[in-house]
Parts: C-alpha cells; structure tokens; sequence
DNA sequence: TATGAATGAGCCTTCATTCAT
DNA sequence: CATGAATGAAGGCTCATTCAT
C-alpha cells in the first residue's frame, strides 16, 4: 500500500538551495509583495517546503536574507565620495518601484532583524545626510529622523501605488522632499 | 436539509445591529487594517456573519460606511473660512493615528465607490490649496496633485507605523511638508 | 436607540400574496431549477420571506402548488377525444423545455405531496395509452408504466440540458419513443 | 499567525490517501449525486481537507478520477468482438445504478474535461452501432445521436431514481429501447 | 397577518507548518 | 539532508429558518 517516492539527489546542492531559495522569494515578494505565499517561494525555487523551513525557519529570515543585498546597495552607495540625499532617495525610489516587500517590511514589522535592517538603512542616511549638510546642499535644521520619514514615506506610498504609476508618484516625491530639505536663504 | 438552531432574538435591534457593525468595523479597521477578517468585525459587533452580509454585501461597502464620516469631517474643515492645508494635514493625520484603513483602502482599491471617496478628499484639497496660495501662504507652484500625494504618504507611513510612535511620526512629517510648500523668497 | 418599519398594509391582500409566491416560484424554478433559493422567490414576489413560509411550510409545498397547474393542463389534454400519447410526450416535454423543476421534483422527492402529482400524471399516461392502444396506434404490450418511465427519462434527461439544445433533444426523443411503442407487423 | 496542530501521521501513505479520495468520491457521489458537498469527500476519506484540494483542484478533477474507470469498461467491452449495444445499454445502466454522477456530469458540465470523457463514451457508441447495423441487429436509421440520447436518457433516470428502484427501471428501460431500434420489417 | 432582519450552520478554499521517508 | 504530502485552522460567503414588531 505504501509508496513511490521521487529522486534524493543528497546533500550535494546544499547552499545552492538556499541561493535558489533567495532568488525564488526576491523575485515572488516582488511580484505579490511581503504576504505572498511562502509556497509559492519554494515552488519557483524548485525546492521542497521543508527544505524552506530548514533554511529560514520563518517570513522573516527570508525576507532578511533577500533584502541584506538591498541594503548593502545603499552602504555602498554611500561611500561613495560624491553620493548625496538626493542619490539615497532616488536609490530607494528605484528598489522599492522594483519590489515593495523591504519597506513592507521594515515599516510594519517589530522583529529584532528587522529593525537591523532599518538600522543599517538609518546609518546610510546619516552619512549622507551630514555629508550634504557640510556642503550646504541640505538645511542644517534637517535631521536624521526627518530623513529617515521621508523616505518611509516615499517607500510606503511607492509600496501601494499601482505599478504603472509608481514612476510618476516617485519623482513628484522628490521633488517635494528636495523642496523641503534644501536650505532657505542663499 | 434543515438547520438546528440556539436562540434568536429577533430583529429588534434592526438598524441597531447596522450601528454596531459599523462601530466594530472602525475598531477593527484601525487595529488590524483595511484587510482585517470581517468575521472578526462580526464577532466584534456581536452579530452574525450573515447579518453583517445584509447590512454590507462586501468589504468596501462596509468599509465605505465606515470613512463616510471622515470624509465628512475634512469636507467641514474646508468649509470653515480661516482652515488651511495645515489643518488638513493635521485632521488627515488625526484620523489615520486613530485609523488606518481609510487611506489603505483610497490606494489600493480601485472600486467605484472607494474612488469617490477620493474623489471628495481630492476636492477639499484643491479648495485649501487655492485659498492659501491666495493669501500667500503656500509656494504658487504646488499643485493638488502635490497635496494628495503629501497626504497620501503620511496617511500611507502612518497606516504602518505602530500606534505609540503616530503621534511622533505625524509631527515630524507635517514639519517636512509645510517646508516643501512654503513660498521661497520672502 | 430602535427602530424605523415600513408600512404594513396588515391582511388586506392576503391570498394575493399567495398567487404572488407562486407565480415567482414559477418563475424563479424555470430560471434557477428546483432547488433555486426561496429567499429568491419571496424577493420575486415583493413579499417576505416570513410570509412565503406562512403560506408554503417547505419547498415542497411551493412546489405542489406551482406544479398542480401543469398536472391540470395534462388531465385536461387527456379529457380531449382527439389526443393521443404523442401529445402527451410533446405537452410534457413542452412544460419541460419551459420549467425544469417539476419532473426533478417529481423523480426526485419521496415526498406524499410530490408523488400525488405522480399519480395523477401516471393516469392521464394510462388513460391515453388505453384509448391509443384502442385504435391500433400503440403496441398492445406496452404497459403504464412503459410510457411513465419514457416520460420521466424524457423530462430528466430534458431538465438537465443546455437551454438551447432542449428543442433538438426533444424531437430525437420523441422520435425513439415512437419508434418504441408503434405496433410491429401491421 | 502560527497555527496549533494535533498530529501529522507525515506523508507515508500518500498516494494511498489519493485512492481513498477516489474510493470515498464514487460512494458520496453515488449517493448525493454530482454536487455533494466535497468536504464530505474528504470526511468519508479520513482526509484533511487540503489534502482533498491538493490532490484533485477542484469537482471535476475528482470526478474525472472517479469517472474514468467507468469509461474505461466501456471502452472494454465495445473491444470484445461479440458485443453488442444492449450490452452497451447495460453496463451503463450498471453504472449508473451504482453511481449517478457520471452522466449528472457528462449532461451538465461543459468543462473540457467533462467533455473529453463524453467524446470517449460517444466513440463507443458509434462503434457497436455500425456492428450492430452491420449484422442487422439494429435498424439502418438509428444514428450515433440516437444511442447517445438513448443513454443520457436512461442515465439520466437512473440517475434520480431511488436506489430501489433502478434495478427495475433500467430492465424496463431497456426494453423500450431495443424496440426503438430494432429493425421493422423481418 | 405581513414583514424582513437576525441567526448560524455549513460549504469552499487557501496556507503555514509538520514530519515520515 | 531534501522532499513533498498531510494537516487543519481560518476566512469568505450563502441560505434555510425563526421571530419580534
């Protein structure tokens, strides 16, 4: 009565499933947002949900390890010598009219790893941001919380506007916050 | 075939009941967001899921009842002769500290009936607008379409941010945009 | 805190309601088949659902009542000196191709009430089948019960095609059944 | 967000539960007909639910794994060189005394799957027909259309017919039909 | 007596999570 | 260590039936 099982292809690919694992939700959260169904990850990774639940044991160890890169993008965009705000505002537009699952994320989620990521994602943003104010592109009222809002903002309402209109959206936001954020008198 | 039933206390409470679902709706809208199970606003109003189906054959309707009102408010707001878009800000972000789903579902529903809520929101805004672009108060580049996006990102950043912190986070944010619209050179 | 009613027009049309009811349910039968809601026969006849249920305690009550017309028309066709069982066949597919839900009814339910409507269909069959076969027309080894059971496959098979194959199906039948029951040598 | 759980007795028997569906949907489908209600299925089965869906996404799906064994004995026995369409006739009505739903399906759904089994029926039907014409056991008029009818009527009957009773009707049934379609004149 | 709101059982469906192989 | 089937708890929705007014 019993069965018939597939192949056991072993232990060989062990960390290529958790890359396919990456990829598969990357490319889902992006496309059904941070609720997606974590089955859906495992069947685009070709991969049992078993194995999903021993690489990540839950929605936030997967989101973590696909979003590490997002953000690693922005540190390294800040340490480049003549990145500004306004690169860090346009770098978020651009990853979050891609996948809106980050922000998603880190605006609603009280998870410890989470709040790691809005940390490190702070930390860019100060950089930059006294970065601007010493070259006087950027008001000295302006704090790094302002900052950090307004890009919670932008990621937040980008992270709900139809794809189609995401574009538009982005950069009427830019326009509002680079008014806000510019010095007044010359 | 047949149905066994408890006890059944009549349709006393006719309207009654469509108050109620309408108050437990407003709670539950504001705790768990637009996409909150209705059988929890059912239970919450303690009434049966099928009355709850009468009264609002579906989530929008129910949930149309429940922003009419706020809707309203800010329609009064605009009518009174000294209000400005900083009150409209302030009441916006007054009723997204309480309640959230409102502006969830102004962005991402495309029904009919969640549009023309927007519709009456996009209204008040325009009429602020003119008035303090009138009087100098606002820069005379701002567009509406400048305003409902303002407002959509601080309903859109509130609707996610935890309760404790709305109060903070709505300050800050108000603070941003009255920079980015106040006339340049005085 | 309570209520607003409508009006009660109090008892004045009484039976009118009842013609009412079972003119919807004809109605809502043929669209919808035998088990069509009953709240959707109330709401067809602009009467409560209360008073559906004072009137006719169960579906098969309305049923009776709705279908006891289309018996009568057959006892009638049968108290004509001229007509034969082909008419029969023809007025039953007829009412068939119309409503659906008697002969489901008919075949269906155990029910007293429904099977006093079989009777009376089984004694038109028997008296047509005596008087064809009288003239030659029919086989005289065909029994009642061979003409109920063509009837009823005949009604069956009708009530569970596509509205617009009905006419095409009926005529085949038709034609079989003929063939079935004409006298063999002349 | 978790959910509590009593035990898992793990996949070991997983295609097993699969025959236990099949097995579980042919007697509630015998019994209730075509639209029983699926979670009775899984009930019957001692299957979760979800389990139901995984294996067969919806009615048709199950009922194409119930059904296609009966097919398949039809096919059989139009290969054997010495049958005939009262054979046909017959181990329909088998069937169908058994089961009702295949034809409830056949007759009602226009899904493809749902049609694909009528074709195949249709194909056996033609085939003993043309045997049977060629050997003179069938008139020379009846066409394919007329066998088809013949049997989604009988089926049809059958098929709400109470239990006890089919065994008769299907015998006086087929009589009806093999007068029908035997040749007139020796 | 008529009304129509209220009730709640039950069906369908989806998913997070576990666990035998 | 990977697999993928099994589980069962929700949640959405529909309807038959009751009952205060």
């Amino acid at each position: 009565m019993p069965t018939k099982r597939k192949v056991n292809l072993g232990p060989s690919a062990g960390p290529a499933n958790r890359a396919a694992l990456i990829a598969a939700a990357r490319e889902v959260f992006a496309e059904s947002g941070f609720m997606a169904p974590l089955s859906a990850v495992a069947r685009r990774a070709q991969v049992g949900q078993g194995s999903l639940y021993r690489h990540f044991p839950d929605r936030i160890a997967l989101a973590v390890a696909v979003f590490d890169d997002n953000i690693t993008a922005l540190e390294t965009l800040a340490e480049l010598s003549d990145s500004t705000l306004v690169d860090l505002f346009d770098s978020v537009a651009q990853q979050v009219i891609a996948s809106t699952a980050l922000i998603d994320m880190i605006i609603s989620e009280r998870d410890q790893r989470a709040e790691h990521l809005a940390t490190r994602m702070t930390a860019v943003a100060a950089a930059l941001l006294a970065r601007d104010q010493d070259q006087g592109r950027i008001a000295a009222t302006v704090e790094p919380a302002d900052v950090m809002l307004a890009i919670g903002m932008l990621a937040s309402l980008l992270s709900r506007t139809p794809v189609a209109e995401r574009m538009e959206s982005a950069t009427r936001a830019r326009a509002i916050f680079r008014a806000a954020f510019v010095p007044r008198a010359p």
